[in-house]
DNA sequence: AGCCGCTTTGCAAGGACATTGCGCGCATCC
DNA sequence: GGATGCGCGCAATGTCCTTGCAAAGCGGCT
């Protein structure tokens, strides 16, 4: 991929807040022709910078109204563990995020309940049974104060 | 907004994961006439369902490598308190996600920054300058493991 | 300075697409 | 059983996306 220039960053500044905007407009917003800004737009796709467009869905819509932040230990760090405890990880689809981390736990994970007691099947059935984890420490969010899909740029 | 059919939910998975989708493949996918697609994904829209759209921006491409991880612990718990905190860490475009949370720490952020020396300047002049703060303790991610954009339905 | 090649732009055309009105089918309710 | 409302598919029209093509900007080189 060769370097952004001014235009490149304007393109992803918009799309990255209105992903669904026309060419047309998106071409009027930035002062370009239709036929310029499609034609970027297609090599930031292909080249990788946008890696995709996804709807945002209201979690309450899909009544999923709780989020934990879970703090997991492993028993070891040897690449088989981490990769193990990853490869299962990503079955769960309640969990939204993870990182392996630095400091005091080895991953971090936001995971998304409908309630209490969905969390608490959650944690029962996929998260007590990852394999290799020595400690878990469920924090649970009481607001949601700011969700950005990107940094600003 | 009215309850969620089997369309309704079939609608929300695709444009999840496929947010620039063109009407027509989305009918096609699901099963059903453009027209009757176009007007069922307008109710999404309208009644909130759906909050927005966005492009999804490599990170490395805008060189963003680094993500933190930051508990934050402020003096109390009073709403005026809370207010403050909130209001001056909006405002800071490094911060992706903020929750108000339950536990040992009062908030967590996820903090995107391009490299060590910048989140240092992050470091010291945004987290550090929020009101009332009186503990942080930041953790970096050594490595992305999951980032679904959304729950899996 | 002048020339040349590369890149990117704007314009135009044709083909695809989104949207809206309309009539029909189906279920519900009186 | 008839009326009513809801959601569907079909069709048409206006908009939009895309691609070919020629010209303009830009940098390097002589």
């Amino acid at each position: 991929m060769s370097q952004l220039d001014a235009i490149d960053t304007a393109i992803l500044k918009v799309i990255q807040q209105h992903g669904r905007i026309s060419n047309a407009e998106l071409a009027e917003r930035i002062g370009l022709s239709p036929s310029a800004c499609s034609r970027r737009l297609d090599i930031l796709e292909k080249s990788g910078v946008v890696t995709g467009y996804h709807a945002r869905v209201s979690a309450k819509a899909l009544d999923y109204k709780m989020i934990a932040i879970v703090h997991i230990s492993l028993s070891g760090q040897f690449a088989k563990t981490l990769t193990e405890f990853e490869a299962a990880v990503k079955l769960c689809p309640n969990v939204l995020v993870c990182y392996l981390m630095s400091g005091e736990y080895d991953y971090i994970l936001r995971v998304a309940a409908k309630d209490l007691e969905d969390y608490e099947r959650i944690h029962r059935d996929w998260l007590s049974a990852l394999p290799h984890v020595v400690k878990i420490n469920s924090s649970f969010a009481l607001r949601e104060v700011i969700d950005r899909p990107n940094v600003g740029i």
